[in-house]
DNA sequence: GTAACTATGTTGTCAACGGACACTTCTCGT
DNA sequence: ACGAGAAGTGTCCGTTGACAACATAGTTAC
């Protein structure tokens, strides 16, 4: 009665990354072991190695993975955002709110230890941001940038949700306080329309 | 002529946290090995259970360390600074330069899986913050804060800080260009004494 | 002074893990 | 149909964290 597995599995490399998200998801990077993926889905622990040479790989991967995930939140709020602000806006809480709900996964995707995928993950990481990167050039075309370079501009207001996430998620931050500094890092980032004169470079 | 180490070691605990501050500076979380660190002190494998019973306690004894060591030079770059601008340029400075000179205790430092140690941890971080809170209190008593509330002008401006940090130590910010994201950072948090009029809350 | 007590450290054991290797089974192109 | 190579298995090894039982060293009570 043993349901008739084919030898082979036919992708399994999917199937490991697929269980291993759901596990990094429930109890964190740590919580990731080779042999309990593979048990889970009835292959051979050392099943896996073709695709991940060891147990770093496949966190790489992991975090490839998120970012290309994530890359398509931030491309569809951009997208589903009419104008600079609201696109700024729409960015910031698709941003904060997958950092937050795949706080683990997070902070897999933003650990500097990392092993032979790190060069996948940088670029994943890169193609991730750039509907904001983009949302930045555009704004500042329309001279609605608060911080002269664009690329800069962009990196900085990155930098600041993923500051806000990270010390939501260890509790530095309060729960309450997380959509109030959202708006505030909005509104220091994307200037208003109306207002022609910005805060200019000293 | 063994050094007649005497059976006690004599401060076992600080003799660990010593060795593991080390090895996290130079291998990073996941080097950490009870039974090494053990080892390189001279003592068995199960002595220090008694300060910490398991990993994960020591990892947030480390933590715990850390934000000490972080708030000491936090209140020491406040104090060196004469103003409120100069205050919170310092603070910013010194604060990445601990993420970043330390990177892999910052992220053990902000993790947010952690164990029974997590109340010591989050006070230990309540505390470390405390200069940079103080700061912008008095910030916002001479009327210096673009943000109302100092607490969260406070936060806000960590969690920049934060983030800069973080995205350098994964390399997503270039190296050159994290001075300049905190020169902007203090601009847009500390606003000029000159200038009487603030970006006021819509 | 010595006997009990408590704090501190040791030894031995166990299961789980990651990694390495040789081997087997399947698939696919020719 | 057959050979090459891809995909997966079984087994072994060293390391690790956790645990229980035991040993040693100060400390206090009497």
């Amino acid at each position: 009665m043993t349901p008739e597995r084919p030898y082979h599995h036919g992708n399994l490399r999917e199937a490991v990354l697929e269980r291993a998200a759901v596990v990094v998801r429930e109890r964190g990077v740590s919580g990731i072991s080779l042999r309990e993926l593979t048990a889970d889905i009835g292959v051979s622990h050392t099943a896996p190695r073709r695709y991940f040479p060891d147990r770093q790989a496949l966190l790489d991967a992991l975090a490839a993975e998120g970012f290309l995930r994530l890359g398509s939140r931030l491309g569809e709020a951009a997208a589903a955002a009419p104008g600079f602000q609201e696109q700024v806006r729409s960015i910031a809480d698709a941003y904060v709110a997958f950092a937050l709900s795949e706080a683990n996964l997070a902070e897999l995707m933003f650990a500097h230890e990392r092993g032979e995928g790190d060069a996948l993950v940088q670029q994943r990481a890169t193609e991730a941001f750039g509907p904001l990167l983009e949302t930045f050039r555009r704004g500042q075309a329309e001279g609605r940038l608060s911080i002269r370079d664009p690329e800069r501009a962009g990196l900085l207001f990155l930098a600041t949700l993923q500051g806000i996430a990270g010390l939501r998620s260890c509790g530095v931050i309060p729960e309450g306080e997380v959509d109030q500094m959202i708006d505030e890092t909005v509104a220091q980032h994307a200037a208003r329309a109306a207002t022609g004169e910005l805060g200019g470079v000293s």
